[in-house]
DNA sequence: ATTCACATGTAATGCGTTACATGATTCC
DNA sequence: GGAATCATGTAACGCATTACATGTGAAT
């Protein structure tokens, strides 16, 4: 049985960020914030617990590494962790994909479906999508980010193309909307 | 203060599906199964706590409405219902977006870097992508759905753009990837 | 001197998911 | 008679979010 069954949301992305090198829950939180939020959030708090229940769970080696008088841990990954992780990274059933869009929910509830109105709501979502671009272009800036590996380009590429074809369709659809109801 | 700050995730698709016409727990569950569900979930355990919060919130009617010797409840808008709604609706401040999207992790995660198999894994995401427009475009077909409304129709539309994007780009970065590495 | 980035945590609360349990009705 | 659909719930469980609290080190 695959370890990774055990890991929860948080768990998975804090692991995954230490095989990539980050040593300590404020780097991880940082990390997650500029690359993986997007498409994989974990809020701050609940960093520090997850690694403290990964290292009981033998996944992760912990080691004091004080600066100074300040308190500070430094976290690589133990074999297990490593095997956990490979097991996740290998596995080859399709992935849980789930989205939250209030917006989008607001589209399908309004019950004032005359075009001009769902045509400004759809170009206030098209403006959602574009300043999230803006977003993700700034993070994906070589100077923001040592990791300027293959995959990490491809998965901000990704956010970034997504956001676009959202942004588009709304802006299509709304000018679609509007000179279709003159 | 809007009241919709009250509202939780499960409530607010709750109320606009009551808004909706839809009767009772049942048919709420089954509409969000068919149609909001990609953008947003809400699971069915969920919704019969959550329609007696709302009655018990004073933003619902109900009353009984037995089939037989089986019990069912038919709930309706209250006006303070209906005014949260609107509330929520017509707030112009940008939504929440959310997402988790497990193969992207992954993809961002891999430490293998070699282009072919980053290329599988793209291949793989799109073959997901692909496979949820063909769920949207059934739930989108007309005899599926009594809803024929404008709104309704573009938000499955945008479900089915996002993912062909998505899949498109999977594909194409796929292919680009394997054409340079040879 | 003070502000900002670094760094670590806790506590409350409210979900959301999952799995289960039950029974009626309708259709074949 | 049996199966699928209709219909309503409960209970456990583990989170995830949020807000808060605290302190150090570095830079200006």
């Amino acid at each position: 049985m695959p370890e990774a069954r055990r890991l929860n949301n948080t768990g998975l992305v804090v692991l995954g960020m230490v095989a990539a090198g980050r040593r300590n829950g404020y780097e991880i939180a940082r990390s997650i914030d500029q690359s993986t939020s997007f498409f994989w959030p974990a809020s701050a708090g609940g960093i520090y617990p997850e690694l403290r229940r990964l290292h009981e769970a033998g996944l992760l080696e912990r080691r004091e590494d004080p600066r100074g008088d300040a308190a500070r841990q430094n976290y690589e990954l133990s074999p297990q962790g490593r095997a956990a992780l490979q097991d996740w990274l290998l596995d080859e059933t399709p992935g849980r994909m789930d989205m939250r869009h209030e917006d989008l929910l607001r589209l399908f509830l309004t019950d004032d479906v005359s075009p001009d109105k769902l045509a400004d709501l759809l170009d206030r979502i098209a403006a959602g999508h574009e300043e999230r671009i803006r977003a993700l272009e700034t993070d994906a800036t070589p100077t923001a980010d040592a990791d300027r590996a293959l995959n990490r380009t491809l998965a901000l590429d990704f956010g970034i193309e997504l956001n676009r074809a959202s942004a588009a369709w709304c802006r299509d659809t709304a000018t679609r909307l509007r000179t279709q109801a003159s």
